[in-house]
DNA sequence: TTTTATTGTCTTAAATTTAGACAATAAATA
DNA sequence: TATTTATTGTCTAAATTTAAGACAATAAAA
């Protein structure tokens, strides 16, 4: 493993692992990069915590690593704490596959001590413009890529626990906190914002009162209409008011 | 301090604060022990985390501790977790004002090291019947008493934080998860129920829409009327309707 | 016996949500 | 060029929920 975290200045047994949601053809997606290791490994973005830095600026440094983007939603949603709660059983897997690994530690050495200890985790969910994304790879990554949340791999660990959790909480949070126009560009119709509803909620809603419902919130601005080349009447595109009108 | 905490098989830097509700007397009141010293410190009741312990066990294992109750309604709510929250204030405060405490342990020993780290706390919140509970001092505590939850001592660390934080998240979560009963005791009258709305939404609520309200809620069982001595028409006591039915 | 305070419940009004309907529009088709 | 088709924006009416008002029933005090 480069770059030895037992050897930086991290909390021990403390992680982060986020959740980044994307929103892409009526699919609610989640970025999830596999492991630069033989075997098929994949694994939430995480990371560690430096003894100097705030939570939320350790998640905030994890998700713009990966993304790119700085200014970005982020909820800390739930800790993730049992006590068998480590990746013991994937090291081993790992160590059985990738041999090479014992010999450039001399065998064992202090990072498998480091990465199998329990870990408690604290979960991160962000919503991100997908479009905007540029899914960068760590150097543990092989490569890093948006699944539809309903095609998940398999993960390590407890991390497509950790996706359905993160699901149920953004689910029950989007309404409260209007996030939800995070995952979308600058500029969206009405009825893209309906598609992406339906998509997380993962149920229809009446297009009439679902409007009525989005314009009483008071929180767009309709610009001008998009001509779309459909045979159609050309729809509205809307942008959320800017914070200080 | 006894029981050197550095010494027990304990998740370092990583430490449990409970935010203990109850009710009585129309007011919301949270517990809160008093330390054990020289000057006046009080801190939410907490704890750290067994290597073998699931968060959630160690949490309850806390509050059993305090308030001798087993099966008690918890939820973890938070985590609290600033680069720079240490209690390094407080106890240099407390050393000052117990300078015992440094020959003890050979000055500045292995306990002050440990406590003044940076510590993540996870914050939990409990819901308890205030008569069922029998608070329990630990070997550390001077006092443990229920605070009303607007007139709370001024605590160490950030834990006055911590109780606002767990406030906001009960009045989110009242609705929703039906856990209000878990402040009455066994059997209550309507008007004890709206009082205790009243007291956790600090606002109050209309009598006739508020009982409907409670009662579609459907989950409340009616029994016999109370007789309280009192001028006027006996009210119906209410228990919660056992899971079974 | 009358008065007083509180409880349980009903009725009505107001507000909100849900469902249905239809005109307006832009491109495709005839 | 006129008509058809698919979709959007908006209006109206019905259904449901919430809020407010009213009053009889009750138990003890006056």
């Amino acid at each position: 493993m480069l770059r030895n975290p037992s050897e930086q200045n991290y909390i021990e047994q403390l992680s982060i692992d986020c959740v980044i949601f994307g929103y892409h053809n009526k699919q609610l997606k989640v970025l999830v990069p596999k492991l630069n290791f033989n075997g098929d490994f994949w694994a939430l973005p995480g990371g560690f915590i430096s003894q100097d830095e705030d939570i939320d600026i350790a998640a905030n440094r994890i998700l713009q690593q990966r993304t790119g983007i700085k200014e970005i939603y982020l909820d800390q949603f739930h800790i993730f704490g049992k006590a068998a709660r480590n990746s013991l059983k994937f090291m081993n897997k790992l160590i059985e596959l990738n041999p090479q690994l014992l010999s450039e530690n001399g065998q064992h050495g202090k990072e498998f001590n480091w990465f199998t200890k329990r870990f408690v985790s604290i979960g991160y969910y962000a919503l991100v413009d997908l479009n905007q994304v540029v899914p960068e790879k760590t150097d543990l990554d092989s490569s890093i890529d948006w699944y539809n949340i309903k095609e998940l791999p398999e993960m390590i660990i407890d991390h497509n626990e950790i996706v359905t959790k993160a699901l149920e909480t953004l689910r029950f949070h989007l309404d409260e906190k209007l996030i939800a126009f995070n995952l979308l560009p600058e500029t969206f119709t009405m009825k893209d914002v309906q598609e992406l509803y339906e998509t997380i909620y993962d149920k229809p809603f009446a297009r009439n009162n679902f409007q009525k419902k989005i314009l009483d919130l008071n929180v767009l601005e309709r610009l001008e209409k998009k001509f779309t080349g459909a045979a159609n009447k050309a729809p509205y595109l809307y942008r959320r008011k800017s914070l200080g009108a």
